[in-house]
RNA sequence: GGGCCGAUAGCUCAGUCGGUAGAGCAACUGGCUUUUAACCAGUGGGUCGCAGGUUCGAGUCCUGCUCGGCUCACCA
């Protein structure tokens, strides 16, 4: 470690030795070539700095308008300038391309990270700044001297006056010119910017550099940085909803003795002083409802949960969550607040309630579908099997029927739905193809009747039942829930925290919102009997002595809370990760974590030792 | 973890049947005082991801490894 060179992270090359060399140049020329400030002037609003997008929103209004090609009239461009002339500014940012210099004079785009704005500087009247006196150099040439020592990606401080150029574009004629900061690195291409997906998230600095340089961008398409602006705006509008409506923003512990609140596998830790185990939290729920408990009425928490698990084009070890409590309310009252919430949301951080997602698009303004789970899967089971016809027999009485369920589950695992893809396919349906789906259909069913004594067995415990239910669900229906759609009715098995329904206790008051054939929220009606929540946690117990790693822990502490009582309350959870995913159409989650998780990078000085033998 | 695909100049990418490593951009030198993917002329730049193997000869074929992408399983 102690030998690690610069050079290792600085590679010695064509670029960089030149870029090394201009700096060196800049030192002879101007003194310290790292300087603490630059004040920027502040024409757009007083007491706000001018920055170069907020001056091209300004002025670029005196742009000529003129066609695609056309160039403005002399007497256009003269109209403009005589009150462009008149506004000196003072503006700083990156050189956002290899400028483009033409014997005595140069021109070069500046950027501020979101706009950029063109410099013109002219090697007859430009002035450099020493940065260490803080003066003009007046001796002739120095000026330009600067100029030609700057890089591509290099920062600079410039005051001169606004024009518009024979081509009409809006720009500022450079007076004097003061260097800011060098770019040792060469930054990417400026018109293809960075495709290596690995790079742009291990050096997210870069792509959101290269973003916003790149030249050559399609039509629509959000740049990396556009990208977590919204997703900063998604934040805010979600909270401004919750606030306007009475929540509370609450922190509750990221490290906990527990792992508690959800199925998952927890990082564990340990702590020195106390002589503990403790876990990075896989959810805040049971920590939410304690509040409840304690008096508050309407909480929220907006934050990281992490969970042990694979990592996955929609899967980051740590991830956002909105999970919120509603006192008084049931799962219904819940389902209409989410729906307005998140219309409401796209509205104002997408600014339309159109949403495109791959290749469908979403209108936010229709009221969501509300099916319940049996529904749901009697509705695909028909629109999936629709050319098979011992299919459409059945009907959605066999929906609420234990063995029916465990039978038709068998069935489906043996028929596979690989070779059999009617929606994908239903368009190019023939009668050949129709008989082969007959068959197959008719085999896999003789198939499954082979196994009844096994799935009778089985429709008669209510677990078993409820995973083959949740099996049907997921293979049939759950891709087939394109527009925004709630699904209620989750068979209680399955729903560990949350309350049974009133008129039919084998199912709970649960939903979960599904859009594109994914899920992205999850909500309920909260146990609030410590006696029942207690057995149910038992049952988790159980199922974890089984061996499911993911089954729930027996929570002793929230079961006293609970035992002080808990009014009735709704809850719900939002992944924040993916709601972003969906509002700025990116198809991995690793495009809107500004810094997702990925293997190590491993020096080259590892991997030079023998391979371990394991 | 399984399957499929990929890694070549700073960036984006070609590289045919196994026969001296290529282009555009970027860099460097010279020219050019309103350009805009500026232009014109010239120059330099490579551990072909890493380690083995086959071969007279490997960017190319084979094996292992590293990293990444997609996908399946688990999950939000």
């Amino acid at each position: 470690m102690a030998d690690q060179s610069i050079q290792d992270i600085i590679p010695d090359n064509d670029q960089t030795r030149a870029r090394h060399e201009h700096l060196n140049s800049l030192r002879q020329l101007v003194g310290n070539v790292y300087p603490n400030k630059f004040t920027r002037s502040q024409v757009v609003e007083p007491g706000h700095e001018d920055t170069i997008t907020a001056i091209g929103a300004r002025f670029r209004a005196y742009e000529p308008t003129i066609a695609e090609g056309d160039k403005p009239t002399p007497e256009e461009i003269e109209k403009a300038n005589q009150e462009l002339n008149k506004v000196t500014v003072r503006l700083a940012g990156r050189i956002a391309a290899p400028p483009r210099v033409m014997g005595k004079a140069a021109f070069v785009h500046l950027s501020d990270g979101a706009g950029r704005l063109q410099v013109y500087v002219r090697k007859a009247d430009v002035k450099a700044v020493n940065n260490d006196t803080g003066a003009l150099i007046e001796e002739e040439g120095k000026g330009w001297e600067l100029f030609g020592l700057l890089d591509h990606g290099d920062f600079i401080g410039a005051e001169g006056y606004l024009f518009v150029t024979r081509t009409g574009e809006l720009s500022v004629h450079v007076q004097t010119l003061q260097f800011l900061a060098k770019a040792l690195l060469p930054l990417p291409d400026k018109m293809h910017g960075i495709n290596d997906p690995e790079l742009r998230q291990r050096q997210r600095y870069v792509d959101l550099i290269a973003g916003s340089l790149k030249l050559d961008r399609e039509e629509g398409e959000l740049t990396p940085r556009e990208v977590f602006e919204r997703r900063s705006a998604i934040i805010r509008e979600l909270r401004g909803y919750l606030e306007e409506h009475g929540y509370i923003e609450v922190e509750t512990p990221m490290l906990t003795p527990l792992a508690t609140g959800a199925a998952a596998k927890p990082f564990e830790t340990y702590h020195n002083a106390l002589g503990i185990p403790l876990y990075a939290r896989i959810a805040p729920e049971l920590y939410l409802k304690r509040l409840l408990v304690g008096g508050f009425e309407k909480v929220y928490e907006l934050n990281r949960n992490f969970r042990n698990e694979g990592i996955s084009s929609r899967h980051n070890p740590e991830f956002t969550m909105l999970e919120f409590y509603w006192a008084y309310a049931d799962v219904n009252q819940m389902m209409d607040f989410c729906e307005e919430m998140i219309r409401t949301t796209v509205m104002k951080a997408v600014g339309d309630t159109k949403v495109r997602f791959g290749e469908h698009e979403f209108a936010f303004s229709q009221p969501f579908r509300r099916l319940s789970m049996r529904e749901a899967i009697a509705t695909s089971w028909r629109l999936r099997f629709q050319y098979c016809q011992s299919a459409v027999e059945i009907v959605d009485e066999w929906f609420d029927d234990g063995k029916r369920i465990a039978f038709l589950a068998q069935f489906l695992k043996l028929l596979g739905l690989a070779s059999l893809d009617p929606v994908m396919e239903q368009a190019f349906i023939g009668a050949e193809r129709q008989k082969y789906l007959n068959q197959e259909f008719a085999f896999a069913w003789e198939n499954a009747r082979t196994y009844q004594e096994l799935t009778d067995s089985r429709g008669q415990q209510a677990s078993a039942v409820a995973e083959d239910l949740l099996y049907l669900f997921e293979e049939l229906a759950e891709p087939t829930l394109i527009q925004p759609t709630f699904i209620y009715d989750y068979p209680k098995p399955i729903s560990p925290l949350s309350k049974a329904s009133p008129t039919d206790p084998t199912v709970a008051e649960r939903f979960e919102l599904f859009i594109a054939g994914m899920e992205w929220a999850n909500g309920f009606s909260e146990l609030n009997d410590p006696a029942e929540q207690f057995q149910r946690f038992n049952d988790q117990v159980q199922q974890r002595e089984r061996g499911d790693e993911e089954a729930m822990v027996m929570d002793e502490d929230y079961i006293r809370a609970l035992s002080y009582g808990m009014p009735p309350a709704a809850g719900i959870g939002i992944g924040i990760d993916r709601f972003t995913m969906l509002l700025t159409n990116r198809q991995s989650i690793r495009d809107v974590i500004l810094f997702p998780h990925l293997r190590p990078e491993r020096k080259r000085e590892e991997t030079e030792d023998p391979p371990t033998s394991e």
